[in-house]
DNA sequence: ACAATGACATAAG
DNA sequence: GCTTATGCCATTG
């Protein structure tokens, strides 16, 4: 299952709403594995630029851009470009772009699909 | 099976 | 707030 875990990934990254962000760790624990974000961020790093993930939706616990090359830039434009909004010190806050996640019914039915 | 890797998370200095 | 150190995990060679 080459894209075993991945796969679990794209699908919940995919049900970000526009406008919205959410962690690593965040994606890591819906998927039944708490303590897996260092492989989220290597799945969204390994994505083509053509997938129909949004990746730049997906940031840090802090709310901060990690990535640390030219991608960082094209993803805050976009999210900018979505609504989302950054302080000062280029920070997101939770409380106002935050996403809460999904019920568990729907990420159920996710992964059975 | 082992060692290395990585767009993380958290605690400590 | 930034840097360093440690823990965790799936994928890859």
């Amino acid at each position: 299952m080459t894209f075993g875990f991945f796969e679990q990934v794209y699908r919940l990254v995919r049900q970000v709403p526009p406008g919205q962000v959410t962690s690593y760790g965040a994606i890591a624990h819906m998927l039944g594995h708490p303590h897996a974000a260092r492989t989220v961020g290597w799945a969204l790093h390994s994505l083509p630029a053509a997938s129909d993930v949004p990746w730049q939706r997906v940031i840090n616990s802090r709310g901060r851009i990690s990535v640390a090359s030219s991608s960082a830039t094209v993803q805050r434009a976009l999210l900018e470009a979505e609504g989302v909004e950054f302080d000062a010190a280029g920070t997101v806050d939770w409380e106002r772009c935050g996403w809460t996640g999904l019920p568990w019914p729907e990420i159920e039915k996710l992964m059975a699909d």
